[in-house]
DNA sequence: AGCACGCCGACT
DNA sequence: GTCGGCGTGCTC
């Protein structure tokens, strides 16, 4: 690259992680020059005092025209880390997305590839004023002096005052000191500490003739014989270049002093290696995979149907065994040298089938997930780049990993919203993201679910996705029988308990009496969503959101489930003095505790938001569920995700009422995806599986279909009233919200922008302004405004570039200039 | 997004 | 008088 400019000043354009539109340019000192690339770290400054770590996106040799670039401060790649296919996806999902690549980027590197800059502060050298300081600063210059240098935190602990922020820029305005930025890389490898034999000694006679010489030092001699305990005495030559860990002679009791004296004396020495962060994983226990005969057909199908197509749609009933059939697809894959990617949903990556899939794959597999730590990543990262990984697991920002020769993308339970990243931008949906990469790299996309999205089964049964059916369950295992209990009959009879109708509560006590286990579900957490005074009707409302506040009982606090915002329950009520506060509806902790009540002996565990907070604390409850000592196990949404129990065989939902009836064209969909899903953890292997859904609305269509299996027959009766709407899949939908502390600037902006978009595009596919879901969060109104555009008759890009000038147009009226604009492409 | 600068209220 | 609130504008 550099060498097309060999005597004209060098100029980089750099993706910064700022959501600003423009490129960045920077002018490249003479001694970088020859090694500047596309895909490298740089650190610039930007701004008055900051510093900030880009990747550069372009080298070229024209100055900017409009202001003086400034250098690029450091280079910190020698070759690049961002490969030409990542540039290329940043930008494409920045333009889809209607973000910034910039933030794309941001999304798409482990933070540990950013650098950190620290603020220093320094004594000014010159400084030789100290009879203009006040006695309090002049002890503050000491404390710095003493210390070379030091950061805001650190000066703040130092004099015991919580902003020092004032201060220190006093101490500027004086002369009296100087602040510099300090960068730091924050990826810090894995090193651990060996010992070996100094090389002349590290042969036959030279150990024979050194146990000799120790001969009265029991205790060296002790620890030579460590060492020999570990490398065999006719390895020494060899094996001592690699050492021992350090950690041996403490094991060995050897005392840390003899150790020393021996290092001293120069006879071992002590040396650091880098090591990686993951445990290597024992490749004999490679299981081999055997597939059923229903299996190894639609394995086959899968194969014939790539032939055709690049994305096939693989549709298996929960309990098909859909694992199987990837890790047959993998192998075949792996063999051809080809790069693997295979998709989960966040919450199931922690569990079974990771181990699964890590028993099969060993260390060939990376696994990148968001409870690893940022050194982790890093290590996965740079094992994807290097080529060490052929095939990773991994949650949605996996699609951005530095793959060269991608030969197969699987998106497991593709129907899964947590693909969607709802903030902050880029508001991507990984498995649409993941086609698009795929297609680049010529590989091909496999989605696998029970219940697929609409879209992806209405692109399959046109023709521009294969489709791939499973309608049986592995072995010999059956579907579950579906019931639905009708609450409102049972309240007439009187056989209401807690909430439990009797029909739920005799079959969880025949699960306990025959030592088998329940699964009861309910997508609420907390204790109960409302707190309610029953003189004055008072309910407990977030100050700074239009919600209520749920209650937690355990901590015994009012928690808001959108900005996070806890204070204590309080004793009576805040309006009326009344102690007549009762808490209303049902959570899962209000569950638990009233199975508790109802089955005093019962073993109970309660799986949500708030019991999984803590690194290994899902696994902890997965590992004590399937034990087999707890019989029930309470949960949100979180237990329908990728978890296989062999001694489950009933499911209860709780309440099926609020999913159907959710105000939002996709609640059907969704319903039934989540119904599916949970009735899929009852009865495995033998066992058969009964599931129980307690509903005040029998009679809902969704629930039949639930009932009878029937997701075709659920697909084209909804998507038919879909067509009418124009809803996807027969539209895409874009969201612009708009946010506001003012509600009628809010309300405003929106409807000056739905003014705006329908005269171009028509009332019709306009929609709104309309309140947001939650009127108020973080003391912002919300407004959403939805434009549908049908495919195939708009240019979308056109569109996408009227929409945001729109915005911006809006955004520079002194009016709505603080008014925020969140754009979302394909809502879900 | 950050961060600095600048212009108005309630305090020693 | 000043401290400190947050509206406004800029970043190569």
């Amino acid at each position: 690259m550099s060498e097309l400019f060999p005597t004209e000043t060098l100029f980089v354009d750099v993706l910064l992680p700022v959501p600003i539109p423009q490129a960045f340019t920077y002018r490249v000192p003479r001694h970088f020059t020859e090694y500047v690339k596309k895909g490298s770290r740089v650190i610039v400054p930007f701004g008055r005092n900051r510093v900030l770590t880009g990747i550069i996106s372009e080298v070229h040799g024209t100055p900017p025209e409009k202001y003086k670039a400034k250098y690029i401060s450091e280079l910190m790649d020698e070759d690049p880390i961002v490969t030409e296919n990542q540039l290329w996806l940043f930008q494409w999902v920045a333009d889809y997305y209607m973000c910034h690549a910039g933030e794309v980027m941001n999304m798409g590197l482990p933070s540990g590839l950013k650098v950190n800059s620290e603020s220093r502060i320094q004594v000014n050298p010159d400084f030789d004023r100290e009879d203009s300081l006040e006695t309090m600063e002049v002890e503050i210059l000491k404390i710095i002096a003493e210390n070379d240098s030091l950061s805001y935190a650190d000066l703040s602990k130092f004099i015991n005052e919580i902003d020092v922020t004032k201060l220190v820029k006093k101490l500027i305005d004086k002369n009296a000191i100087i602040v510099y930025e300090e960068v730091k890389e924050r990826y810090v490898p894995k090193k651990i500490k060996k010992i070996r034999l100094k090389a002349s000694l590290a042969n036959k006679t030279g150990v024979l003739s050194l146990i000799d010489q120790l001969g009265k030092s029991e205790k060296q001699q002790q620890v030579i014989l460590t060492y020999l305990s570990h490398v065999a005495i006719d390895d020494i030559e060899s094996k001592n270049l690699h050492g021992i860990d350090k950690v041996f002679f403490k094991e060995a009791e050897n005392s840390a002093s003899s150790l020393k004296t021996l290092i001293d004396k120069g006879i071992l020495e002590q040396f650091e290696i880098t090591v990686s962060r993951f445990d290597s994983i024992d490749t004999d226990s490679l299981k081999e995979i055997k597939l059923t005969e229903h299996q190894n057909q639609a394995s086959d199908a899968i194969m014939d149907s790539f032939a055709e197509k690049q994305v096939v749609l693989f549709h298996g009933i929960t309990g098909s065994g859909k694992t199987e059939i990837y890790i047959d697809l993998i192998q075949k894959v792996l063999e051809s040298g080809s790069q693997i990617l295979m998709l989960l949903p966040e919450i199931a990556l922690t569990t079974q089938i990771v181990s699964r899939l890590q028993k099969v794959f060993g260390d060939k597999m990376g696994v990148y997930h968001s409870k690893f730590s940022d050194n982790e990543r890093v290590e996965v990262y740079m094992g994807v780049l290097s080529g060490r990984y052929q095939f990773v697991v991994g949650v949605r920002s996996s699609i951005f990993l530095p793959f060269k020769n991608l030969g197969l993308i699987i998106v497991d339970e593709e129907h899964e919203i947590s693909y969607k990243q709802f903030d902050p931008a880029p508001r991507y949906h990984a498995r649409d993201v993941a086609i698009m990469l795929a297609h680049k790299q010529k590989a091909k996309v496999l989605l696998g679910s029970a219940t697929p999205s609409f879209e992806s089964y209405t692109q399959a049964l046109d023709g521009n996705y294969g489709l791939v059916e499973l309608n049986k369950r592995f072995g010999d295992a059956v579907l579950p029988s579906i019931e639905l209990i009708d609450m409102k009959a049972e309240r007439k009879n009187d056989s209401v308990r807690s909430d439990f109708s009797s029909v739920l509560l005799e079959a969880i006590e025949a699960r306990i009496k025959r030592n088998e286990q329940t699964i009861v579900f309910q997508n609420r957490r907390g204790y109960a969503p409302y707190m309610n005074c029953e003189e004055c009707n008072w309910i407990g409302k977030c100050h700074q959101c239009a919600v209520s506040l749920t209650h937690h009982l355990y901590e015994n606090t009012l928690v808001c489930h959108y900005c996070g915002h806890t204070e204590s329950l309080p004793k009576t009520c805040p309006v009326c003095d009344s102690l007549k506060i009762k808490s209303k509806g049902v959570g899962t902790q209000k569950i638990e505790e009233d199975l508790q009540e109802i089955f005093p002996e019962a073993g109970l565990l309660r799986m949500d938001f708030d019991t999984t907070r803590a690194k290994n604390a899902y696994q902890r409850i997965i590992n004590e569920f399937s034990e087999g000592e707890v019989d029930i196990l309470v949960g949100t949404q979180m237990i329908s995700k990728g978890l296989d129990f062999d001694n489950v065989s009933l499911v209860g939902v709780f309440d099926a009422d609020k999913m159907i009836h959710f105000p939002d064209f996709r609640s059907a969909e969704r319903a039934y995806q989540m119904l599916t899903q949970v009735s899929g953890r009852a009865g495995r292997k033998e066992k058969p599986g009964q599931v129980l859904i307690q509903t005040g609305d029998p009679e809902h269509p969704v629930l039949s279909y639930v009932v009878q299996g029937d997701y075709k027959g659920f697909y084209h009766a909804e998507v038919k009233e879909r067509e009418g709407f124009r809803y996807p899949p027969y539209s895409r939908i874009i969201s612009v919200s708009t946010k506001h502390v003012e509600k009628t600037v809010s309300h405003k902006a929106a409807g000056l922008l739905v003014e705006k978009l329908q005269a171009k595009l028509g009332s019709q596919r306009i929609l709104g302004p309309e309140r947001g879901m939650v009127e108020r969060i973080r003391n912002q109104y919300i407004f959403d405004v939805w434009i549908k555009l049908e495919k195939n008759k708009l240019n979308m890009a056109a569109t996408k570039k009227f929409i945001r000038e729109q915005i911006t147009e809006l955004n520079t009226q002194k009016e709505f200039k603080s008014v925020r604009f969140v754009v979302t492409v394909d809502v879900v």
